[in-house]
DNA sequence: ACAATGTAGGACCCAATAGGTCCGATATAT
DNA sequence: ATATATCGGACCTATTGGGTCCTACATTGT
C-alpha cells in the first residue's frame, strides 16, 4: 500500500503537538479532542511511544505526556518503526523475512529494491519532528502537486544522474 | 504499512524479465514458473499492466506479453499506481481523499507530509525498469544495510541542510 | 477443423491487518 | 476520597491482500 497507517499519522500529530507545547505535558484526551482523534486509540499509540522512550509519561491527575528528547532527535523513521513494529520499515517482505521469500534465489529485483528501500529510509531518517514543526507554517492548499500530476499523467520526468 | 504489495513486486519482477527478453513475448505462465509466482495472480497483474498500456499482449498460442515502450520509460511510481490504483501513491489518506479527512482543518502535519510524499514520489518516478535491470548485476547479500541498522538502533544521523 | 495454448475478466474465498472500543488496575494531585 | 491520568490486555469488525476457479474468447499448429 505504501501508505503510512493512521496510528503513525496520529503519532506524528501528537508528537508535533507536544513539541510545540515545549515542557508542559498534554494528556491523551486533550490531544485527541483537539485533533478529532479517537481517544483510546491515541492513548495506545502514546503508550507505545512512551515504552520506546520517545516520550515520557506522567501518571495521575494533571499527568500526560511530553517529549523525552529534543524534537530534532525524533525521526519519522523511528516513529514508524516504534508504532507499527520493525518489519514494516522495509519496502518488501524479502528484505526482512530473509529466507522466507519463496523466490529469493531467482528474484531479479533484490538489489534495486534494496537501494530504493535505503533511499526511502534515509529520507525518513532525515525528517524529524522538529523539521515538521517548522515546515507546517508553510501554506497548504490541498492541491495536487506538480510531481503528483506528472506521475498520474504518466509524463516522463527528467532523469537525474548521480 | 509503507510496504509495497506482492502484486507490485510481481509486476516489477515480470517487467524486468520482459525488459531483458527484449522483443520476444513471454507468457504469464512462463514468468510465473521461473520466479515461483502464483500464475493466476500474475496473470491478473499483467492484464492490468496491459490495460494501462505499459505492456502489450499477444493473444492465442505463442502469445504472451512484451514491453509496450522502452524500459527507461516505465517508472516504479507508474507501476505502483497502475497495479494498486491511484490512491495508494500518497503517504496518507488526507492527501488523496481531500475533504474526507476528519481532522483536516486542525491537522498540524499536512504540509510536512505533503513534502515527504513528494520526495518519495519523485524517487519512485526516477527509478525505471531500465535502472532496475542495470542495478541487479550488483551483488546482493541479504544483509542489513548501514542505514537500516542505524535506524533500528535509533542512532542520530547527520542532518543534511538543503 | 480442431486441439493446444494463450489472454480477458468476473466471482469468490480466506487469513491477516487496520482501526477502534471496552474494561479493570494503578498512580497522583487536589 | 475523588477526579483524572496512564497502563495494558481482551475483544470486535470492516477492509485489504493474496490467491483460486471458472468461463469466454483469440490465435497458432497440426
Amino acid at each position: 500500500m505504501l501508505k503510512l497507517s493512521k496510528k503513525v499519522d496520529y503519532a506524528l500529530i501528537a508528537l508535533t503537538h507536544l513539541a510545540r507545547q515545549d515542557e508542559r505535558a498534554s494528556s491523551a484526551r486533550e490531544v485527541a479532542s483537539i485533533y478529532g482523534i479517537p481517544q483510546d486509540l491515541l492513548a495506545k499509540v502514546l503508550q507505545k511511544l512512551a515504552r520506546s522512550g520517545l516520550v515520557v509519561s506522567h501518571q495521575g491527575m494533571k499527568g500526560g505526556y511530553s517529549l523525552a528528547r529534543p524534537a530534532e532527535a525524533i525521526t519519522v523513521a523511528r516513529v514508524i518503526e516504534v508504532v507499527e513494529g520493525q518489519p514494516s520499515l522495509s519496502l518488501t517482505q524479502c528484505l526482512t523475512d530473509l529466507g522466507a521469500c519463496e523466490q529469493f534465489d531467482t528474484c531479479n529485483i533484490k538489489s534495486p529494491l534494496q537501494r530504493l528501500n535505503d533511499e526511502v529510509l534515509l529520507m525518513l531518517s532525515r525528517t524529524t519532528i522538529a523539521s515538521m514543526c517548522d515546515d507546517d507554517h508553510a501554506s497548504f492548499r490541498g492541491e495536487r502537486t506538480a510531481v503528483a500530476v506528472a506521475v498520474a499523467d504518466d509524463v516522463q520526468l527528467p532523469v537525474i544522474q548521480d
